[in-house]
DNA sequence: TATTGTTATACTCTATAACTATA
DNA sequence: TATAGTTATAGAGTATAACAATA
């Protein structure tokens, strides 16, 4: 076995801890993961396009309208056309998503925080830097 | 921002870009992610019972019995009852899942293997320690 | 011609709970 | 009573391609 399939191993292991205690958390808030990322990327911004939205959260063009669909008909985002380009949208919270947006990110940030209290600043520091630096393997 | 977020977020990115890259090869080979990891932890082994195979891939045992259903229409695994609890069953790899691994997996590494190749050994177990410290942590 | 976003297709995965058979 | 696995339910995400409107 090769050094890196285990590095791969752990990387998925690491993931998929941390996403298994996430997700179980989001959807007790009534949300799929991807929704919270779709709110979590929209909150404290202007909104944005489609593209933007998907580029930022990896959702591809055909899914992000069906989950923005199910976001628009529980009265979570709005779309409106902007002026500039009429192909386009700009998706944003409504004040009711906001308040969601403001609700449940505090709240999952308190549930996540726990497992990181006895990491010291240093170490995240590093463990950053790791994940950053194996990320540019993939993506440069 | 505290820093602990900002480690999340880089251990997401990490996880996605790799996901993103390993995914679409494995479509390309005609498996879906969930259909190429239970191949992978089935390869090698002498089989195993569908409890121990939702375990080791974190598929819950609802959407197992789906995933396994279309693996054994395709021919590539096969469920045979053992005599010890009667209701349990060994999931097993067919001589043609055999070979569907042996041609996967390996094509798989050599799509993988490049984009660590300027990783020097020693980073590689590096990165591996941090992941596997990172984990201890959501799950201990 | 290229791009933005929607629609259509066909599947696959997801969580959850109820259920059957066995232990 | 507990456990292994299936079935049922209801939804949600996935890739892909074709499409309309606009740039």
């Amino acid at each position: 076995m090769e050094n890196f399939q285990v590095t791969i191993r752990e990387l998925v292991r690491c993931y998929q801890a941390f996403e298994q205690l996430s997700n179980r958390h989001i959807r007790a808030m009534d949300l799929t993961p991807a929704q919270f990322d779709i709110i979590a990327t929209l909150g404290n911004t202007q909104g944005m396009s489609c593209r933007e939205l998907g580029e930022k959260t990896l959702i591809t063009k055909g899914t992000l309208t069906g989950v923005l669909d199910r976001l628009e008909t529980r009265g979570i985002i709005n779309r409106e056309t902007i002026s500039e380009d009429r192909r386009s949208f700009r998706v944003y919270l409504s004040p009711k998503g906001e308040v969601l947006f403001e609700n449940t990110f505090t709240r999952h940030l308190e549930y996540i925080r726990p497992f990181f209290s006895d990491l010291p600043e240093q170490k995240l520091v590093e463990m950053t830097n790791t994940f950053a630096e194996l990320r540019s393997k993939f993506q440069d």
